[in-house]
DNA sequence: GATAAAATTGAGCAATCATTCAAATTGTCA
DNA sequence: TGACAATTTGAATGATTGCTCAATTTTATC
């Protein structure tokens, strides 16, 4: 006994992110959201709260999407270790994909929001450390399987990694060859692969 | 035959850079320069041109003191490769310091710059390829001095080094234990520390 | 002290910002 | 078909944005 809605969540929350994740959250204004969403203020503002909401269900879904191609690529190796360093080796393909940006948005809105975007930035902040767990997890895998030497600390190589990506990713926003972060993406995926304790490497 | 100005330019630069640097350009409003600078808007404008001006001259002075740090460190090594390490050491202590950001004011704007501010994000890439120079110039050094396999290419590896500078710094942007940060910036010190070819190990 | 030139002021500009809400619209169920 | 309720609309809000410029102030030089 009432209207249904026109507009799809998930479609309207793809189509923010898109714009979030290439202009990030200053430079979007609503009237830009406006015209991607094709939503009238009124029934943004009734769908999602206010702009810092839209962001937050954005970012949700940005890193809901990410977690899960980190899981496909994972679950497609049995090595661990092999795991990871295929992800990386995807990485290194990133300028030749048409994406809103090379960056990882996570850490773009860490390093844009500032405290009058308290909230927003803490949901990056806790998206970035699941993010974190889940490397942690594969590292502790690793060690399970014999491929890491004991005396290595999971929780360190995982920060480590995710710096990395960081970094790699960062790196690739700047107007470089794509052949440039290939082989940056292939010299990590490398010094990872160093780790594997050579006692196992039948294991592979 | 004409007044003289009661402001410091290098003055004014350092207190916008700050500004600019903690908060970004897009957040940081003319009313925060005006603040900031104890200057009024036409003053600012007859002084900088815009805020697009002033933004691109606190970048420069901003990569101006950062290069000038790093050859400080440089310049306190006869190894070339120890003079990189203990930079990325000297970086694991970023949490301690006062500063308005614990990211690189280059890539938090290359990250947030987009078209419009497109000759300001031009100054970001410029002064990023400029550090990336001063990495690769110091893998040159290395390799002459025999430090490093001559099989390695210092091109890559001073772009390595970015991106692993990259993303320490952005990782330390997160409300992380400065244990962490110091670990972190200690694992990337010895992964460089380990290029060092063995052959020649007397010379440092 | 008069003059000229440079520097500074700050009220005010048009444009844009995120947001609100009363009214109009639409689909559902009785 | 009529009544109800969820949804959408879009004009209007007050605040803020980057910026301009005529007027004022200041100081060196004659």
């Amino acid at each position: 006994m009432a209207r249904v809605s026109i507009h799809n969540r998930q479609d309207s929350l793809e189509r923010a992110l898109h714009l979030f994740w290439q202009k990030g959250f200053h430079a979007t204004s609503l009237k830009d959201l406006e015209k991607a969403l094709d939503m009238r203020p009124g029934s943004i503002y009734a769908t999602f709260g206010s702009k810092d909401g839209l962001f937050r269900e954005a970012l949700e879904r940005y890193a809901r999407l990410g977690l899960a191609e980190l899981d496909r690529t994972f679950q497609a190796y049995d090595s661990p270790l092999a795991g990871l360093a295929a992800y990386l080796r995807g990485l290194g393909g990133i300028c030749d994909k048409e994406l809103p940006s090379r960056a990882c948005m996570l850490v773009k809105s860490l390093l844009e929001l500032g405290e009058r975007e308290q909230i927003a930035r803490d949901k990056a902040e806790e998206l970035l450390a699941g993010m974190e767990a889940r490397f942690v997890d594969r590292f502790i895998a690793a060690k399970r399987v014999g491929e890491l030497d004991s005396g290595l600390d999971p929780v360190r190589l995982g920060r480590r990694l995710q710096a990395e990506i960081m970094g790699l990713r960062a790196f690739a926003q700047r107007d470089v060859d794509s052949a440039a972060v290939h082989a940056l993406a292939e010299d990590m995926a490398q010094s990872l692969e160093a780790l594997r304790a050579e006692e196992v490497t039948e294991v592979v």
